[in-house]
DNA sequence: TATCAGGCCCTAG
DNA sequence: CTAGGGCCTGAT
């Protein structure tokens, strides 16, 4: 068991943020069940905190990584304009929002799939994929959970094989994808050695990527921290608190932190 | 019943 | 290059 307190890191405002949709409340209605590529843990809320259930070396080698856990977002929310009301209360209220460290081929087609959805549904949509085309994996519990689907299984579909996943019209994205992947046109490995706006100009390449997916894509899935995804609600907000223009020059580098916690803010006043 | 949800593609002008 | 219709599906 490993233990991170929550004002560092609140797995349940992350789950509700949009990033993950692999973390989802598990049967007690308690904890969580987080699942990154093949591997699986559970984070209970305890006093403040929240127990992971995985060993030390487990901990140190994937998930600290995962939640990022080495960074230090008080250096990001200390910068924060103190005349600026609106972001001082959105930080106030974003407590242990970290952007995770995801991987790229889970982030490509999990946006694929996000795009004129909802966060339900793009949760039900991955599981659904994932129970079907994703490795069966078994806990030492006797627990089941389903591994993120590899391209190679998805590739191989018809293009609209998929909405019986409920993907609907984005069925043929994800598959396209795939295949681009598959037959050496698109290696998602190597956007991790580009800059941001290498990485975005190859995603906008794929079939389906737009540029609010490309900047998803980036932040949640290369950590490019700079990427800044402009979705509705981000975009009402910036209309109505900032009708002069927001101070993206003050927060640059990090403006996709920034982002986060301007999305769980509108999300919180709803 | 109509609208729209964390868009994107494609076609017209 | 910009505007606008179409697109799967389920929730409201």
């Amino acid at each position: 068991m490993i233990s991170v307190s929550t004002e560092y890191m609140d797995i349940g405002r992350i789950a509700e943020s949009g990033q993950c949709f692999r973390m989802e409340r598990a049967a007690d209605e308690r904890s969580y069940e987080i699942v990154a590529g093949s591997r699986m843990v559970r984070a209970t809320p305890a006093d403040g905190e929240y127990l992971l259930d995985c060993d030390e070396n487990t901990f140190n080698a994937f998930w600290k990584d995962y939640f990022d856990l080495g960074t230090d977002y008080s250096a990001f929310t200390d910068r924060i304009d103190r005349n600026d009301s609106y972001l001082t209360a959105a930080v106030k209220c974003g407590g242990g929002i970290r952007i995770l460290r995801q991987d790229p081929w889970e982030m490509i087609v999990s946006f694929l799939i996000s795009q004129q959805n909802n966060i339900k549904r793009i949760r039900r949509c991955i599981s659904n994929i994932s129970e079907k085309y994703g490795r069966k994996m078994a806990r030492s519990d006797g627990s089941v959970y389903y591994a993120f689907p590899e391209p190679e299984p998805l590739a191989v579909l018809d293009e609209d094989a998929l909405m019986e996943c409920n993907l609907g019209y984005r069925s043929k994205y994800v598959v396209r994808a795939a295949r681009d992947v598959c037959e050496g046109r698109f290696a998602p490995d190597s956007l991790t050695e580009m800059s941001c706006e290498q990485a975005r100009e190859a995603l906008l390449r794929l079939y389906g990527v737009g540029e609010k997916v490309a900047d998803c894509i980036c932040l949640f899935g290369l950590h490019h921290l700079s990427a800044f995804p402009v979705d509705t609600h981000i975009k009402q907000a910036l209309a109505r608190e900032y009708p002069d223009g927001f101070p993206f020059e003050r927060y640059k580098g990090f403006e996709g932190v920034i982002q986060q916690y301007i999305f769980n803010y509108e999300l919180v006043r709803k």
